[in-house]
DNA sequence: TGTACATCAGTGAACGCGCGTTCACTGATGTAC
DNA sequence: TGTACATCAGTGAACGCGCGTTCACTGATGTAC
């Protein structure tokens, strides 16, 4: 097989793409291939072989960016917290603070990315055998949790102990999380609940972070 | 390879557990296989190869009892489920209503569910494609969370709308289900939370199901 | 500007692997008479 | 109780598959002089 045969480059006429030889960015490239695989066929069913295949280039050329498998789905994952981080930090910051409405804010953010990308999700969330105490991985999901962090400390009143916003914080998250995870997994209709999400949210906000009854 | 080679059953003297050359209950053998397999080496770890191999039996004795893979990874999930649903009525049951006391224990017996067999319970909850609308595991599905609604009402005020009562009872799911996969997926620790399970699971109910502030 | 060379990012072929599943088979079991 | 036979639950060999990864290689690119 020929070069020329290789990507929509006519010989003469160099596409926009690849500019040459050499790819350009085959890494950045991968990694974005990867992410949509990840949301077609599931984390474990997607394919370095495939990935390649996809970005028009042979099954070894992602060695020479990636030292194997788990480096490319760490990669994936550690972009997908990073964007999370900054749609809930953009979200919260545009967001009217009255009635928690920045952490309501935040809650749908959380959401409406698992929604949209659910395999991505589930590779930052989900169990990646291994990636357990990566520090680098630990280091971009306490810097999102830390806006969430934020914005409660600002929706509590001042003086509030760390101890409880962090109670409290955790809270939200278990539920954004579980109501996260429950619609990918297509699970809320058993709950046979009506209510939109804003509802639910917006009441838990309210009941998770005002005085209990 | 010669039958007598198989098992641990010496010729003259049958062995315990092979009853003969027939296995006896290979079909419920190999689901109690699978279901260790999965905790494991996970839900897409485990190979039929592999529980054929471990059960003592040719790779191709599964296809005997269970048409694919995906009909044992049913089963194996179906059976997790009806003992989710088993020890919550059982702690229900035996909990004091008071404070809540019922519809805690069933959240505590969720969780346990899933630290305890976290693969069984990713396989339960985690999205088994395919099983997307599998009338029977639905229907055990709704009987496990019929008994959160049941003790949801119980708990409420004589009366409450039923509208309310499933909201309440999914908020409720929303958080233990987060929990359960906060701690399985070992993300728990970013939230740096240091009150045990039982008191934030207790203050959760008492919001939850209290009145709002 | 031209040349020599090191480096880099690809190729394509090959590897060994374990998997899911099928197949023709066979020995054990249960049943009818 | 004995015999003939259908059925059942296994065997073991084989299949095709796609995968992750390695390897020696090669052509393009960048750099020093």
């Amino acid at each position: 097989m020929n070069k020329t045969d290789l990507g929509e480059k006519k010989p003469g006429k160099p596409g926009p793409k690849r500019a040459a030889y050499h790819h350009g960015d085959l890494r950045a490239h991968l990694i974005e291939t990867v992410r949509t695989l990840v949301e077609e066929k599931g984390a474990d069913g997607f394919s370095i072989s495939e990935a390649a295949r996809r970005a028009g280039v042979s099954s070894a050329a992602p060695y020479k960016h990636f030292a194997d498998k788990d480096a490319i789905v760490r990669e994936v994952a550690m972009e997908g917290m990073r964007r999370l981080g900054a749609q809930m930090d953009a979200q919260a910051q545009a967001a009217d603070p009255h009635n928690f409405g920045r952490v309501n804010a935040i809650g749908h953010v959380y959401v409406d990315f698992a929604r949209r990308e659910p395999g991505v999700f589930r590779l930052m969330f989900g169990l990646t055998e291994g990636h357990d105490g990566d520090p680098e991985m630990e280091e971009v999901g306490r810097a999102t949790y830390g806006i969430v962090i934020r914005e409660v400390i600002s929706a509590m009143p001042q003086g509030t102990p760390e101890e409880v916003i962090r109670r409290r914080a955790y809270m939200l998250w278990m539920c954004v999380h579980g109501h996260s995870f429950l619609q990918i997994d297509r699970k809320v209709n058993v709950s046979e609940i009506t209510a939109p999400d804003a509802e639910v949210l917006a009441e838990l906000s309210v009941r998770i972070l005002g005085e209990p009854s």
